[in-house]
Order: structure tokens, then C-alpha cells, then sequence
DNA sequence: TAGATTGTTAATCGATTAACAATC
DNA sequence: TAGATTGTTAATCGATTAACAATC
């Protein structure tokens, strides 16, 4: 057992890009598609669509295929896409505002509901209409809204400060950017890196080697 | 072989780790160290370790371990870090300005040489030290300059229009950030995706059945 | 009913781990 | 030389693909 759900690591993964092609194509009017159909728009085998589903029940029909609508829903079910989970974000630097008013936090499960900031002079300035609070409010503001995750924008260096700090308000989920390891510190967690260095590295590679 | 250069892509998306924590490593005085600790910092197994190196040479010595240094630097090699190739950003919204400003390219094997934007009211503005140009000027810019590399910061839509004009201006390698899947489409070409709304997704999942 | 397509089992393939001889 | 640790082969484990009976 790879994850703690059961499942392996790489059926999780593909789930999001389920969700989003099903979505696509909800838009085009069928109400209906096989696993062979859906296979070739994704670039999968058929088999491995239906052993990915299985995993969480039998969403088809037999002659049939899949219900469109039904299966996006049911994926999103699965994702927990239905169920918003309180976000805070810490470091409204560029990458932070960016992401704080970029993402579309409703549509994959969570809502944005405070942004942190070291910096006093950022302290008070809206950002997607929530105003930077002090990290020395976050104690406070964690005991009154009750936040499940925090988005980590900032230096790899004050994550890890911060880290053990925001556990302990009861964040139980990290959305890191930061450039470091949180698994290795805190064994329980649960992390989602987002390396854009890494990211970067390997489409060097990629290139280098094409 | 699951990927051009012969190696399998799970190895690929190491290498940029090893670096990373080789680098931090390096800052330490040691000059060596063995598979079996690098393992116990990285979380995986030495067996793995060597495996994955070896698939690259022999970089280590029997006995002794591996140079720090060294290995850092030969990976470095192998990623294409020491050869920085030329890119451009197309799209100066949110997302693509804290890309622009944010990332050390240069320490990733690229170089920013120039900035997009179809908006006519950002003509001019000046991020991370280039003036932000009009997509018309692609055509001019790509001829005089010969980027390699592009950076898709705008919305899927433009993304799938923009793609293959790209590759006809000699595009070979995109890091792409808009949600949609251009290898379907483009077989061919290389591609890094940085989808945020499914890594967020997982996130879901992960909280969810943590 | 006949055709289509799933759910599921079996076969294949690849990746990780373990073991150990080579060698510094 | 003796100890340590690699490079590499073999064993295990897991993921993907193929096949097909079940069934809509």
C-alpha cells in the first residue's frame, strides 16, 4: 500500500486530468463515452482508463460505457472538490499574489479566506479582496477561522520555520512553492510540492535531449 | 525505452532533486558522501541512488563514496544547466509577471531574452529589466533572436492558437502553465506542464484521505 | 437477440529493492 | 591488508496492458 487511501500514487495523479477532460467534454452535448474514446482524447490505453475507475467502484455500463456528467462528478467526489477547505496563504510576493488571484480555489476545493505577510508595509493592501494580515496574527486569525491549509509562498528558509508553527494551529495540508522538503521534518503531513525550479530543470533536459 | 534518451522518465524527475540537495549538501565542508547517506537525507534507498546514477556512469568510487562537488556538477551537465537556452514568456498577467520576476532561470539552464503580451496597454512596461512587446513583433523577435524555449502564461484557448505558430518560429521546448495538453495535438515537441489546478486537486484528495 | 463495452482476471512489462562481487 | 562502498546482477514488487467472461 503505497497511500494511506489504498491507492497507488499514479491513479491520484491521474485523477485531476479525468476531471478536467470530462469536464471538456461535458460541454459537447453526448451524454456518454467509452474508456476506448475517452482513451484516445487522453492519450491512455482503455484499460488502464477502466482499471483507474475501478479502483473506486464501477462507474459504467456494460454496452454502454460511461455516464459523462455522472463520472465527472463522481471524480470530483473523489477529489473532494465538493467539500471547500479553508486556505490561508502566506507571502504575498509575486508569486504569492499571483497565485492568490489567479487560481480558481472554488472550483478545486478550496477557499482562499486569508493572506499573510511579513512585511509591514504590505500589511492592510486587498489582494482578490482579502486584506494582508501580520504573520502575527495568525495565531489569532487560525483560532477563529479555523484554516485546514496553508499555501506556502515564501523562502524555503521560513517555511521550514513556519512550518511546525502552522501543525500546530491545526493546518493538516501545505500547498508548498517554497524549496523544501516538509515531508522530511514532518512525517505526518500532507504536502503538494510545487518545484517550478525542478519543473524547469528537467524541461532543460528534456530539451537537451529531444 | 519510455523516453527519448533512452532513460526512464521516473529517473528524470530525480535529477533535478539530487541537485538540489546536492547543492544545499555542498555548503556543508564534507567533500564525500555515500549512497547510503544521501538516501537517509532524501528519503529514498542507496540502492536506488546508485541505480539511478549509474544509468548516467560511473560517478562514484568504490570504497569512498561520491565527491560532492563532483556529482553536483556532473548532473548539472546531464540536465543541460550549463547550457543556458534562450526563452520567452508569452503572457504579462499575473502568473507570467511572478514567473518573470520570480524564477532563476539562469541557474536553470535558460536565459529570459523576451516578454509577450496581445494586450497593447502593457506595450512598453519594463519586467525584470525587458520591456513587455506585442505578440504581433513574435514574428521579428524570434528571427533576430532564435529562442528555443517558451513559457505559455495565458489562457488555454490562446495557448492551443499559439502553439503552432511557435513551433514554426522555432520553438522547441514549452513550459507550459495553461490548462491544455499540447502533445495531443503536437506530437512532436517537448513539453513541461505546470498544471496548478490539478496539483491543487490532488491536494484535495490527499487532505481528504490523509 | 446481437452488439457493445464494461469489470476483472491473467500476462507482461518495468521499476525498485536486495545481494554481492569488484575494487578503491 | 581490512573496511567501506560502489557498480551491477538477480529477485521482488507493482503497474500497465491484454484478454475475456459478464451483462447491459
Amino acid at each position: 500500500m503505497n497511500h494511506p487511501s489504498g491507492i497507488s500514487e499514479l491513479v491520484i495523479n491521474r485523477l485531476p486530468r479525468y476531471y478536467r477532460f470530462l469536464g471538456e467534454i461535458m460541454g459537447e452535448g453526448n451524454a456518454r463515452i467509452s474508456s476506448r474514446e475517452l482513451s484516445e482524447r487522453m492519450g491512455l490505453t482503455a484499460s488502464q482508463i477502466r482499471q483507474d475507475l475501478n479502483c473506486f467502484g464501477g462507474f459504467g455500463q456494460q454496452g454502454y460505457g460511461y455516464n459523462i456528467e455522472q463520472l465527472h462528478s463522481e471524480i470530483g467526489k473523489i477529489l473532494g472538490l465538493d467539500q471547500p477547505k479553508k486556505a490561508i496563504l502566506i507571502g504575498a510576493g509575486n508569486l504569492g499574489r499571483a497565485i492568490a488571484t489567479h487560481m480558481a480555489f472554488e472550483s478545486r476545493g478550496f477557499r482562499l479566506i486569508g493572506i499573510f505577510d511579513k512585511k509591514e508595509a504590505l500589511k492592510g493592501q486587498i489582494i482578490k479582496g482579502l486584506p494582508v494580515r501580520s504573520v502575527e496574527d495568525l495565531d489569532d486569525f487560525c483560532r477563529e477561522n479555523l484554516p485546514t491549509c496553508a499555501i506556502l509562498c515564501i523562502p524555503k528558509g521560513e517555511a521550514e520555520e513556519l512550518c511546525g508553527t502552522l501543525i500546530a494551529r491545526g493546518i493538516e495540508g501545505f500547498w508548498n512553492f517554497s524549496h523544501c522538503d516538509l515531508t522530511l521534518k514532518y512525517p505526518g503531513i500532507v504536502v503538494e510540492n510545487v518545484h517550478l525550479g525542478d519543473s524547469l530543470a528537467k524541461l532543460s533536459y528534456n530539451i537537451k535531449n529531444k
